[in-house]
RNA sequence: GGGCGAAUAGCUCAGCUGGUUAGAGCACUCGGCUUACAUCCGAGAGGUCACAGGUUCGAUCCCUGUUUCGCCCACCA
C-alpha cells in the first residue's frame, strides 16, 4: 500500500465498477422493505457546484445507509429540462454563430435543443457519479422523456377536467428578455434604488392632483386617477371630474377607492391597469380599460403616441424630461423600492396583461395543508412548515404557460377562425366581466389529440398551443412520473410514497409544496414523509457563491485535489441541522487529511512490516491462517465479508486496551447509527472522526503496537475486527476508501452491501468492562500528565526519564501496562507502590488518587515549575469554590435533586484532595 | 410591513430536551522526520457564550426587550 492516500487512483475506478455491477439497483428481497428516495433533479444544463456536492452528498449517505441496513434502497436520478434557462443556453450557443431561434424557426430549434442535450446534458450525471452517488442509474429519467412527457400531458387533461387549469386574461409577469411569462415564484424581489416623481394632473374643470410615481413612462396607459375617499385634500373634486393626462392628450378618470394610503406621496395614485398590478384589481373593480403601452419586447408600442419604439427605460428618461419642461414636474424624490427580476436573467420584470394558463390552486392547497397536518409529513429542521403554512395558506394561481419552445408542448387547441376573433373583442375590451376564458366561446379545446373541428363554428383548422408549460409543471410530478406513473407499475407500487426527500430551502414553494400537492391529488398520498432542508452553501464572508463575483469553489478542482471522499466527508462535516455552510477551500483538508489517517491507520494493520531483518513479520498479511471466518457469526452474514473473527467482550485474555476500544466501538457505532436516524449528519462525522483519530490511532494503535510483541494473535483480531466494523461505519460518508479498504482486507464483492453495524451496549455496565474502561482512562491520564511535564522542562523527545507513581490500590495495572507506560511516557525505568517519595528534584501530577513524580534533577526549573503548580492550583481552586458555595446554598441542597448534590459533593472532595497533593509539592520545592 | 435564522476562541463553526472544567477544525506558540501517517506526532496558549432584564437552587441553552448581520415573504403607487 501506498505511503499516502491516492484518491484519483482509486475512486473513478471504483465508481465505473459499481456501476458496470449494478450494486445499487434495489434488492428487492431485501429484508427491510423499500426505501426510496428521488433526486431534485439538476437542470441539464448544471455543472456540479457545490449545492449539488451537498445535496447528493446527504442522500448518498442515507440511501448507502439504508441499503447496508437492509433496506431494498432506490434513488433515483434523472435531470430536468429547465425550459427557459436551457432554452437560454443554446440560444446565447447560436448567438455566437450569429443565429436567432426565429431565424431557425421552431421546429428546427428544438432539434438544436435536443442535440444540445446530448451532447452536453451528460455532464452533470456524469459528475454526480463522479462523487459517489449511489443512483440506480437504470432508473435515469429526464423531465422530457416520453414516459415523463406523458405524465405531463395525462396530469394537464386530469387537472382540466377537473375545472383546476384553466385560460385567464390577467396581468402576469413578463420577462422582456426572455419573452415569457413566468409564475409569481420565478420573480425575485431586489431593492432598488430609485426615484419618486410627482406629476401635475390637471384637473379638466380647473385646478391640479399631484400623483407621485416611480414608474413615468407608465403615465401612457393611465386610465385615472386614484384618491382615499376620506381624503380632505381631494374632497373637492366629484366623482364624475375628469382630468386631463400629461404630454398626451387624453381624458381619464377619477375615482375614489379606500385602498388608497393617505400617507404615500400626495394621497393621489396614477392607475395603470395594463401594467401593475394593484391598478389592474382597480381596474378590474371600476371596469376600466386596460391601455397596454408597452410590447413584449419592453419597447413602447403606439399607444404611446410620440414615445413609441423607446426602450421603456429610455422612455422614462425621455417623459421625466418632457414633464419638467412643461413645468409639470413638482418635485423629486429618492425611493428605494422591491423591484421584481426574472430569476434566470436578472431582467426587470414587466407586469403585462396577457392571456395564459392557470392552476386553480386553492383546492390543491388544501392537500398541501393537509400533508402536515393531518398525514404526518414532516420538514426537519421543523421551522420550515410554517413557512410552508405560510405560502399554501396565502397561495395565488399558478401560471403555467410560457411562451417559449423548450418544453412540454400545451395540450390544447384553437380553433383559426373563433380565437382571433375573440382575443380581438377581448383586447378592446374593458376589466369588468369576467377574465377567465371561456374556452367554448373562444374556440379552444382542451384534449391530447387535435379534435377534427372546432365546437363553436365547426371549423376544420385547429392548431396546437404555441405554448409550453412551466418547467415545475413537471418537476411536481418527479416523485412519482419518474416511477412510471399515470401507468400502474410495479415500482410505482413498490417505492411510492417515497421515503424522504432531501433538498435546499430554496425550492420548498416551486418544488417541495407542489410535489406534495400533485401526489395528494393524483395519488391520494403524500409523496414523502420527511422533508429534509438543507443549507444553502456560501463562501466565508457570508456572499453567494457566484461566477460573478468569481468565488465559486469548484467541486470538482476539490474532488482532483482531495478526493470526493475526502469532499463527502468535508460537507458532511460541516452541515449541521439545516444551517447555511460558508466555505472556503481549506475546510476541505479535513476530509482529505481524515481518509489519509485512515489509509495509513489501516497500512499499519494489514501491510507487513517492512523489518523483515528481525526475523518473521511483526504482522502477517491477509493472507494468515489466522483469520479465518467463523461460520455463522452474525456480523458475517453478508457474503464476502472480510476474513474477520468477531471479539467477544468477555473473552478472558482482552487486556484493558483491548476491552476500551472494543467498548468504543459499541459506543460510536450507537451514535452514528442515531445520528443518521435523526439527519444529523454533522454528529455522525464527528463521532467517527473522533472515534477513529483520537481513539483508534492516537491510543489503540499505539497500545496494539506494543501489544501485538506479546500477544500477535488477538491484538490481530482485535484491530482487523475494530477497522472493518469501523470500515461499514465511515462507508456511507467515504465510499471509496472504504470500498477499497475493506477489499484489501479480503471482502469480497462491496461493502456497500455489507451489514449495517448493530450496537451492543448491553457488556458496557458489567463490572470487568466498567472497570477496564476505567482503568484505561487511568493510563492515559497518567501517560498525559507526564508528557505535559516533559514538555513543560523541555525534556528532549528522545531522552528518557524515571517515572514513580505512587498508588494505594490497582498497582497491578501499572505493573502489567509498564511496557505501555515506558513506551508512551518515553520512560527508562518504573516504579510503582504504596509509600513512594517523591526524589528530590521531581516534578509531580496528581490525578484522582494517582500520583506520579518525575525525577528530573538538574533539569528542573523551579520558577517554571512553581508557575505550572501554582497554575493547576489556581483552577483547581476556582472549580472548588464554586462548587463550595453551591453547596453551602441551603436552596441549592433543598431544590436540586439529589443526585447532583451528590455528585457535588463527591467532585468537591477530590478536588480538595488533588489540591492538598499540589500545595504539598510546592512546598516541597522551596 | 410581516416572518425566519445567526451572534460562542484570531477565523469558520459544533454544543440534541438547563446541571462537574463550554468543544472541534484551521491559524498560533513550544518540542519532535518516534520503524502507519509531516495530509503527521506530543504539549500548550486562546472564550464576560452580542447587550439588558427576567424565570430558576442553577442559564451559552428557557422568556421579554435591544443591537448587528443574513435570508424569505408582502399590491411600499
Amino acid at each position: 500500500m501506498s505511503e499516502a492516500y491516492n484518491p484519483s487512483d482509486v475512486e473513478a475506478r471504483l465508481a465505473a465498477e459499481w456501476e458496470s455491477q449494478g450494486h445499487f439497483k434495489p434488492d428487492l428481497n431485501a429484508p427491510q422493505g423499500p426505501f426510496s428516495i428521488v433526486i431534485p433533479p439538476p437542470n441539464v444544463t448544471g455543472i456540479l457546484h457545490m449545492g449539488h456536492a451537498l445535496n447528493n452528498t446527504l442522500q448518498d449517505i442515507l440511501v448507502r445507509w439504508k441499503r447496508m441496513q437492509g433496506y431494498s434502497a432506490l434513488w433515483v436520478p434523472g435531470t430536468d429540462h429547465a425550459g427557459i434557462a436551457t432554452q437560454n443556453v443554446v440560444e446565447r450557443q447560436l448567438a455566437k454563430e450569429k443565429i436567432t431561434r426565429h431565424q431557425l424557426g421552431r421546429e428546427k430549434f428544438v432539434e438544436k435543443v435536443w442535440e444540445w442535450k446530448e451532447q452536453y446534458g451528460s455532464t452533470i450525471v456524469r459528475q454526480l457519479r463522479r462523487l459517489g452517488s449511489s443512483c440506480d442509474w437504470s432508473h435515469e429519467r429526464f423531465t422530457m422523456d416520453e414516459g415523463l412527457s406523458k405524465a405531463v400531458q395525462h396530469c394537464f387533461l386530469e387537472l382540466h377536467k377537473a375545472g383546476l387549469v384553466y385560460r385567464g386574461y390577467y396581468l402576469v409577469n413578463w420577462c422582456p428578455r426572455c419573452q415569457t411569462a413566468l409564475s409569481d415564484e420565478e420573480v425575485t424581489h431586489e431593492e432598488v434604488k430609485g426615484h419618486l416623481w410627482y406629476i401635475k394632473y390637471p384637473v379638466t374643470l380647473g385646478g391640479e392632483i399631484v400623483v407621485a410615481t416611480t414608474r413615468p413612462e407608465t403615465m401612457l396607459g393611465d386610465v385615472a386617477v386614484a384618491v382615499h375617499p376620506d381624503d380632505e385634500r381631494y374632497k373637492k373634486y366629484k366623482k364624475n371630474q375628469e382630468l386631463d393626462l400629461p404630454l398626451i392628450a387624453r381624458r381619464i378618470k377619477f375615482i375614489q377607492d379606500p385602498a388608497i394610503d393617505m400617507e404615500f406621496g400626495t394621497g393621489a395614485v396614477k392607475v395603470t391597469p395594463a401594467h401593475d398590478p394593484v391598478d389592474f384589481l382597480l381596474g378590474q373593480k371600476y371596469g376600466l380599460e386596460a391601455i397596454r403601452v408597452i410590447d413584449p419586447d419592453g419597447r413602447m408600442n403606439e399607444q404611446a403616441g410620440p414615445y413609441a419604439g423607446l426602450d421603456r427605460f429610455k422612455c422614462r428618461e425621455k417623459i421625466v424630461a418632457d414633464l419638467e419642461a412643461h413645468r409639470l414636474l413638482d418635485k423629486v424624490e429618492n425611493h428605494k423600492a422591491s423591484v421584481g427580476h426574472c430569476y434566470r436573467c436578472k431582467t426587470i420584470i414587466e407586469p403585462m396583461l396577457s392571456p395564459q394558463w392557470f392552476v386553480r390552486m386553492k383546492p390543491l392547497a388544501a392537500l398541501g395543508i393537509e400533508a402536515v397536518e393531518k398525514d404526518g409529513m414532516r420538514f426537519v429542521p421543523e421551522r420550515w412548515t410554517k413557512v410552508y403554512l405560510d405560502w399554501l395558506n396565502n397561495i395565488r394561481d399558478w401560471c403555467i404557460s410560457r411562451q417559449i419552445w423548450w418544453g412540454h408542448r400545451i395540450p390544447a387547441w384553437y380553433c383559426k377562425r373563433c380565437y382571433p376573433e375573440y382575443t380581438q373583442r377581448q383586447q378592446r375590451g374593458t376589466l369588468s366581466g369576467t377574465l377567465v376564458i371561456d374556452e367554448g366561446h373562444a374556440g379552444i379545446v382542451v384534449s391530447a389529440q387535435a379534435p377534427s373541428s372546432c365546437p363553436r363554428c365547426g371549423g376544420k383548422d385547429m392548431v396546437q398551443d404555441e405554448d409550453v408549460l412551466d418547467t415545475w409543471f413537471s418537476s411536481w410530478l418527479w416523485p412519482f412520473s419518474t416511477l412510471g406513473w399515470p401507468e400502474q407499475t410495479k415500482d410505482l407500487a413498490t417505492f411510492y410514497p417515497t421515503s424522504v426527500l432531501v433538498t435546499g430551502q430554496d425550492i420548498i414553494f416551486f418544488w417541495v409544496a407542489r410535489m406534495v400537492m400533485a401526489g395528494k391529488f393524483f395519488l391520494k398520498k403524500i409523496p414523502f414523509k420527511d422533508v429534509y432542508i438543507h443549507g444553502i452553501i456560501r463562501v466565508e464572508g457570508g456572499k453567494k457563491m457566484s461566477k460573478s463575483l468569481g468565488n465559486i469553489i469548484d467541486p470538482l478542482e476539490i474532488i482532483e485535489r482531495m478526493g470526493a471522499d475526502g469532499l463527502r466527508f468535508s460537507i458532511a462535516h460541516m452541515a449541521s441541522e439545516g444551517q447555511d455552510l460558508y466555505l472556503s477551500e481549506n475546510k476541505f483538508l479535513i476530509g482529505r487529511n481524515f481518509a489519509n489517517k485512515l489509509w495509513n491507520a489501516s497500512r499499519l494493520i494489514l501491510d507487513p512490516a517492512p523489518d523483515a531483518a528481525s526475523g518473521a513479520p511483526a504482522v502477517p498479511g491477509q493472507s494468515s491462517t489466522l483469520h479465518k471466518t467463523k461460520e455463522g457469526s452474525a456480523e458475517l452474514r453478508a457474503a464476502g465479508t472480510p476474513s474477520v473473527s468477531p471479539v467477544a467482550l468477555d473473552s478472558p485474555s482482552l487486556t484493558v486496551a483491548d476491552i476500551w476500544i472494543l467498548t468504543r466501538l459499541e459506543e460510536v457505532t450507537a451514535s452514528v447509527t442515531e445520528s443518521l436516524n435523526e439527519y444529523r449528519f454533522n454528529e455522525m462525522a464527528r463521532h467517527l472522526y473522533q472515534f477513529v483519530w483520537n481513539d483508534f490511532c492516537d491510543w489503540y494503535l499505539e497500545t496494539a503496537k506494543l501489544q501485538r510483541e506479546d500477544n500477535l494473535e488477538q491484538t490481530e483480531r482485535v484491530l482487523r475486527y475494530v477497522l472493518e466494523r469501523t470500515l461499514r461505519l465511515l462507508h456511507p460518508i467515504m465510499p471509496f476508501i472504504t470500498e477499497e479498504l475493506w477489499r484489501k482486507m479480503g471482502g469480497q464483492g462491496t461493502i456497500s452491501k455489507a451489514i449495517w453495524p448493530e450496537a451492543d451496549l448491553s457488556k458496557k455496565g458489567s463490572v470487568k468492562v466498567a472497570q477496564a474502561i476505567g482503568e484505561f482512562g487511568s493510563l492515559k491520564s497518567i501517560i498525559g500528565a507526564v508528557r505535559n511535564i516533559r514538555a513543560t522542562f523541555r525534556v528532549p523527545a528522545k531522552e528518557k526519564v524515571k517515572l514513580l507513581i505512587r498508588v494505594k490500590f490497582a498497582e497491578d495495572l501499572f505493573l502489567r501496562n509498564e511496557k505501555l507506560i515506558k513506551r508512551l511516557g518515553q520512560i527508562s525505568e518504573l516504579t510503582v507502590g504504596p509509600d513512594i517519595l517523591p526524589p528530590p528534584g521531581s516534578a509531580a501530577a496528581y490525578s484522582g488518587s494517582v500520583s506520579l513524580f518525575v525525577p528530573l534533577a538538574g533539569l528542573i526549573d523551579i520558577p517554571a515549575e512553581r508557575q505550572r503548580i501554582q497554575k493547576e492550583m489556581e483552577s483547581l481552586q476556582t472549580r472548588a469554590q464554586s462548587k463550595k458555595g453551591r453547596l453551602n446554598d441551603p436552596t441549592f441542597r433543598n431544590k436540586a435533586p439529589a443526585d447532583v448534590v451528590a455528585e457535588e459533593e463527591e467532585s468537591l472532595k477530590e478536588l480538595e484532595g488533588e489540591l492538598s497533593k499540589w500545595a504539598e509539592s510546592l512546598k516541597q520545592l522551596q
